[in-house]
Parts: C-alpha cells; structure tokens; sequence
DNA sequence: GCAAAAGTGTTTGATATACACCCATGC
DNA sequence: GCATGGGTGTATATCAAACACTTTTGC
C-alpha cells in the first residue's frame, strides 16, 4: 500500500512547538501499548509536494491545520532504518509487519517546525486516534528512532532563527502583551531580558500596534494589548530592518 | 545502472561559491552541445549518507574536496521531474535516454551550498570532463531545471547565515587582511560598509589573531594579515556572543 | 610631492544596561 | 496599607555612523 502510495525512502518528521506559562512544550504521539513516544510523520505522496506532505501529515496525525511551519533540515545517515521501531509501531496500531515491510528501509527525513498557540489550536490524536501530549522539551520521554535527535535540531533552529525573525508571535494569541512576548522570548532562548529594554525594542522595531484595551482579569496592573501588524513588518523589511533579540 | 545504485527521486545539489575582486560567483558547469548550464548535482548511493553524497558529488563532479560545505534546503514540488532537459544531458554525455529514463522521474533535491577560497581550490571539469565557469551570481546565464531557482535560494541563505557566523572566512586565504575580509562582506551583503566601524566591529569579536606580517606586493601601506583563531571562535561561542553584522 | 589605501582617533547620536519611580490592582 | 506587576523615565556605558588625521607606499 505505501509502495504504490508514496516516494519510497522519504518521510516527514514535525515538531510541534507550544508555549505553556513557563516552558515550551513539544507535541508528541504515544505508540500505544509502549511507553515510547514520536514525533507526528508520515510519508510524501507522489503527487504532492513535500510542503504539501508536511501539511498532510500535519493535519492527519494532529488535525492541526493553518499553522506556521519552517522546514529546518533533511536528515539521512545511511544506517537511519528503525525496524524494530517500525514493528513496535505497526504492532501497535495492528497493522502487518514483516522483515521486507517497506517502512523498514532506510529513510530520508525532511523535518519542519510549526509553532502553535495551544489556546486556539486544539491538537487531536488524528486520524488514528493515538495519545497526545505536550512534553517540555528539556525533560524529553523515551522517544523512538532518532526522534529525540530531530526535536532537539528543531529547537535549535527555533532558537536561531528566533534571533533574527519574530516568528515567535505565532505561539501566542492575535493579541498579546509586552509582558508575555517577553516570556515567549525568555523561554525560548533560555535567558532573562530586561522589561524596560526589551518593551523599547520591541517598539522600536514598529511592528506591533498597541491596541485600546488592556488585558483584563489579571492580578495587578492591566497590560496594554498589541497585535503584529503585517503591512508594518512588510515595510521594515522592505528598508532592511533587521529583529534581532 | 542508476537504479539499482542510487536512492530513487532523490538528488543532491550542489552552489559552489567563490569570490573574485569584485563579485560573487558560483561554479557552474556547460551541458557539451549545448548553451546551457547546470549546477553540480548528483544522487544519493544506498548506503551513503546524504552529507556523504554531497561530498562525493563535489569531488566527482568538480575534484574539489575538503571544503566548508552547508545544507540550506530541500525542495520538492510533485512536478520537479525534468524529461527534456535530462534527455539533452544525457544526449551531451553520450548516454542513452528513453521516455522511462529513471532520471526523467520526480525528484527531491538537497540542495547545499559550498564556500571555497578560489585562489586554493582549484575545480576541474570532474570525471565527465565538463566545461565549468565562474558566473557572477547577479547575471546567471541560461540553466536547466530549476537549477537558477536553487542558486537564488542559496545566496539568501548564505546572506542570512553571513549575518549571523563568520563563515565567511571560508571564501579568504587562510591569512587575510581587514579590507579583505571588508570587501568580502560587502559583495555577498551588496551593500558598502564603513571602514573604521568594520574595523573596530570585527576585532571586538575577538575570534581574529593578528599576525605580524603585512600583506606585500600591493600599492599603497600594506595592511596587516589576519587569521580566524578556532579556539577563540568556540571561547566566545560559549560566551554566547554573537557575531551579526 | 601627490594620490591612494590603511591604521587610528574624534565627535555625535543611538542603543544597551541597570535601576528608579509611579500607577493600578488584589488581598 | 501592602505586595506585585506594569508603564515609563533617567544615568551611564557601549556601540554605530560619519569623518578627520596620520602613515605608508607607488608613481
């Protein structure tokens, strides 16, 4: 069935990114009956683009559709074949499995990130209804094959390129605060900015538009609300601005 | 033959980048017969890793070995299959081309970008003995595929990575001077910079060792040579400097 | 001597860093 | 009232941008 289906050797590998209050979370599927762990991946088929595929695989093992995604890296070792993975997998799900399965072969994987805000974009287990679950990405569960490798790269870029872009936002909600775009910041690079700073660059990158309201029901002090603005940011790159935290 | 050998619909290609006086260039190289070029490419052996057969493409199609080389992409549309030009490149190499040429099929390329010092490296037309330039990478002649696309993708990326790290170095003798280095940054980012201030930037960097000799040969007061110190590089690497410029 | 390139210094404005101050809110 | 978080202001250090001065070389 995949023979026929989809390009043989290749695959798609996504690490779903998400910001809880104090950590970033990536989504990871459990392989019933085991107490492993993957990344939601599938297979490119043959015709469909592998941006097309990411998106696929995306919908068919989360439900998730609409959402930021970046290809980060294609990964391929000569020994990357997991089949005893791909048995516990197909056990699992009880599909057949045989030594000459195909998914036993050896696999290039194309790898994305998406960035999600986990209060508007509800993950399911897809398609085949497995367990989901938000994982902190520096306390990682026994993951199968060398998806703890490909998460691991996945953040790494996240953080690079983190640094020059303000992707960041697509892992908030349309409106959002200094004080919590600051805390996307800090969480994801792993370090303490200054409020006072950070709040004057931000603005000086003439992005972001402050909106009338505030946020409401918090304790202390309502923060301002601001939203990106596109037309804004398409201007500032446009004069070579750069946003680099 | 390919077949058997190679990972089906997968293709590795290569954007090699030098610099002359005045211009970036990439290595391209002429399809005998024709007035077309292609970059180097080639494909993944079943039992090579993907950074391997990046290796083994350069080397076999350009003799070049031991180089800086990065992955920048992976494209994939479910239309990138290519019958007419592979069969010209088929009939300039004197190989036999048919309607169900496995060549003629989709492919996914992995497409990385290679950095070398002109003046060391010295390419060659490879095993198939092909004519090979330099181009200036702002006036591409015509090319085959979507080869010009994967060049044009490739410079951004090296403009994107340049702002960030120093793997610019790579394009320079391993001893160069500050205007050197200078101009280098103003070909690839196509814009001119301030000569006291790049001064001053890049030493605060602290990832350079003066040397005690001057460049000689030129008009003019000779400039002092430099050289890219690792173990400096890795020290500030931890410090978690960054080196955007 | 003159022109040109390189090294270095100076001036001014912008940004980074650290911290202070006041305001709004819940308790 | 008090603690806490948020908006804003201020002082200082550092960096960016522009430009000047000096040195060294070829002609």
């Amino acid at each position: 069935m995949g023979e026929e289906n989809y390009l043989p050797h290749v695959s798609i590998d996504c690490v779903i990114f998400g910001l809880t209050d104090n950590s970033l979370n990536a989504l990871l599927l459990k392989v019933t009956g085991t107490e492993s762990w993957v990344l939601p991946g599938g297979y490119v088929e043959k015709d469909e683009s592998i941006e097309d595929a990411a998106l696929h695989v995306l919908k068919s093992r989360t439900g998730l559709t609409d959402i930021y995604l970046k290809q980060f890296m294609t990964t391929g070792n000569s020994e990357r074949s997991f089949p005893d993975d791909v048995r516990r997998i197909c056990e699992s799900l009880g599909i057949e499995w045989t030594e000459g399965h195909w998914a036993n072969k050896r696999f290039i994987s194309i790898c994305y990130y998406a960035l999600i805000d986990v209060n508007k974009f509800k993950p399911t287990g897809g398609e085949l209804e497995q367990e989901y679950q938000w994982v902190d990405i520096h306390n990682l569960p026994q993951m199968l094959m060398d998806h703890d490798n490909i998460l691991r790269k996945g953040y790494e870029a996240l953080k690079e390129n983190l640094g020059n872009h303000p992707i960041g936002i697509n892992l908030l909600p349309d409106k959002f605060t200094m004080p919590e775009l600051q805390k996307m910041y800090e969480i994801i690079l792993d370090k303490t900015l200054e409020r006072s700073h950070f709040q004057k660059k931000m603005l000086r990158f003439d992005i972001f538009r402050r909106l009338e309201e505030r946020r409401e029901g918090v304790p202390h002090k309502r923060p301002f609300l601001y939203r990106f603005d596109e037309n804004k940011y398409q201007n500032e790159l446009k004069k070579g601005a750069r946003f680099d935290v």
